[in-house]
DNA sequence: GCGTCATATAGATAATTACCTATAGTAATC
DNA sequence: GATTACTATAGGTAATTATCTATATGACGC
């Protein structure tokens, strides 16, 4: 048996002729002619090097090597039936995989989109990649994910962007700071502070040294800290202040005052950044379809800037 | 995706370009060259409706539709792979099915053939059917069978023969009839008993019928049993004569005599008849070679009268 | 930046396939 | 034994497939 010349719509046929046991109704159910399919039971009989089928009072049937074809054929007809069906979950973004690359302030944040995606489609599994904003950057080039998740996205001509968050970064001070009751303060009144800063790299302490720039400020004492979680405990805890985005201090904070500081807080979007040269996986898609329309109960209403609905249209182009 | 432009060849290329993760060394492995191997795979993915495959560090690697495919391709190609191997078994007489047509008489040998037989094919499913000359002739006609056991098969313009066993015909008597001390006796000596007889359509009826027209003799008084247990135990109780086939006897008859009576026994010889207007089974051929090879163990040599070799020669051709 | 891989694309061709129509041959039916 | 329904065969055609060679494109290492 020469299985290189079989095919598919050899089997198919097969089996319908040997479950009406006639040449001629199986042609009519296949919308054929009873020649073409005598000539393709003839072709796959050669295939397999036995009679499959004959005559006995009127009606086909199968002999002993046809009857056992006819199981191998329902059972890899079946096979690729179910597989069509695992390409439908699979298009339909219901199954599947896909990795998201996050700069380590949206960790705070993500979990809150994720968790409800992952209830909704418990077949789909997700990679999450966490680092800082340099670290990121490398994932990107590297292509090394699906999405991504940036502040301030690198170059788009190879990607698509779409925001959907607010990342408002604040002046923060411990409770009880003799600055936090005034009803607005100037930056250069706290540049004599110490600053904890996030590593270089770090989105966060970009964006800041950026404002700082534009300002013609510059700090004074600093000290690193590699975490979002140290400085804010270090904050609390009165080692010095710290620009930090909202998301990273909890719903209460009595230890923490956020300063009014002029032109604070610094405004940015955290958005899904999707690279246009790597086919996006249904999943990923299923899974910003899910955000986009389940973002609002998700976050809170201050916090919102929901525009993935263009982003996806865009991505159908 | 559309299952009907699937061919099994696509899926072994396929396979191999997974497996070994490049398309030019699948093409060396194949024997093809690279963009050929390159166009299958564009076909496929096209036939499934998604990519399939994706560089990534240098290795092409599947997709998440793409793995499946590869799942169900092993599966498939090992399914066929099976059926292979059950064809092979089928071709060489291990595996399958086939009947036999037995004249009554018959039955009293063939287990002692089918027997060793059976065990040493276990996945071979043989059907007996049994019943007397015009029953079987009736099957023969309607090509019921595959093989049939005669001892004057019907025309072989559409069949072949081989004998296999002598069938001698004996005249029986209960076991101190006054003749049976006799060295020879003449038939017309015991036209005046009865006889005890099978019914019309019986081949040891119709032989002893003719035996008699040829020498110009007919029956006095007679009795009809169907079965030839019947007549044996009749003869033995004393209810009359009788020609039976020497098979029907046991081998210890202490209550029957065989009578010396000249021009007997009726010689005959059971064959095989195989119709050359039906294929036959590889099993029934193997069952042939294996009665071919083994007869001689089988049955009492002075029965023997094996010419299968000749049948199975005449077979092949 | 320049070879050295590997892959993809283009273009060509012989073989095969998937169908068809027309017709001949067979078997069951009445 | 004529009718009818079915299957097989022959012959034809457009489409597709399997394969090649030649060439363009792209990534990787030094």
């Amino acid at each position: 048996m020469n299985v290189r010349h079989l095919t598919f719509r050899l089997l198919q046929v097969y089996v319908v002729v040997v479950r009406s046991g006639s040449v001629s109704e199986a042609a009519r159910q296949l919308h054929l002619t009873q020649p073409t399919v005598s000539q393709q039971l003839k072709r796959l009989s050669e295939a397999v090097g036995e009679p499959l089928l004959h005559m006995r009072r009127g009606r086909l049937l199968p002999t002993e090597a046809g009857r056992e074809l006819y199981r191998a054929s329902r059972e890899v007809l079946g096979r690729f039936d179910d597989y069509r069906d695992y390409l439908e979950a699979l298009r339909g973004g219901e199954r599947g995989r896909f990795s998201i690359a996050l700069v380590n302030t949206a960790q705070y944040v993500l979990p809150r989109l994720l968790g409800p995606y992952s209830q909704a489609f418990p077949d789909v599994d997700v990679t999450l990649h966490i680092g800082n904003r340099r670290q990121m950057l490398t994932r990107f080039e590297r292509q090394d994910d699906d999405l991504y998740v940036f502040s301030h996205p690198p170059s788009l001509v190879h990607a698509l962007a779409g925001r959907f968050l607010r990342n408002p970064l604040v002046v923060v001070a411990p409770q009880g700071h003799p600055l936090a009751k005034r009803e607005a303060i100037a930056m250069n009144e706290l540049l004599g502070e110490r600053f904890l800063l996030r590593e270089p790299g770090s989105a966060t302490r970009m964006m800041f040294e950026s404002w700082l720039q534009e300002h013609g400020l510059s700090l004074g004492p600093t000290l690193q800290m590699a975490s979002n979680e140290a400085i804010r405990v270090g904050v609390a805890a009165g080692m010095g202040l710290a620009v930090l985005s909202e998301h990273v201090l909890p719903p209460e904070h009595p230890d923490i005052a956020i300063l009014p500081v002029t032109d604070f807080p610094i405004e940015s979007h955290w958005q899904f950044i999707v690279r246009r040269d790597r086919r996006l996986p249904h999943a990923a898609q299923g899974f910003l379809r899910f955000a986009s329309g389940h973002l609002g109960e998700c976050v809170q209403p201050r916090f919102l800037a929901n525009e993935l609905a263009r982003l996806l249209a865009d991505l159908d182009q």
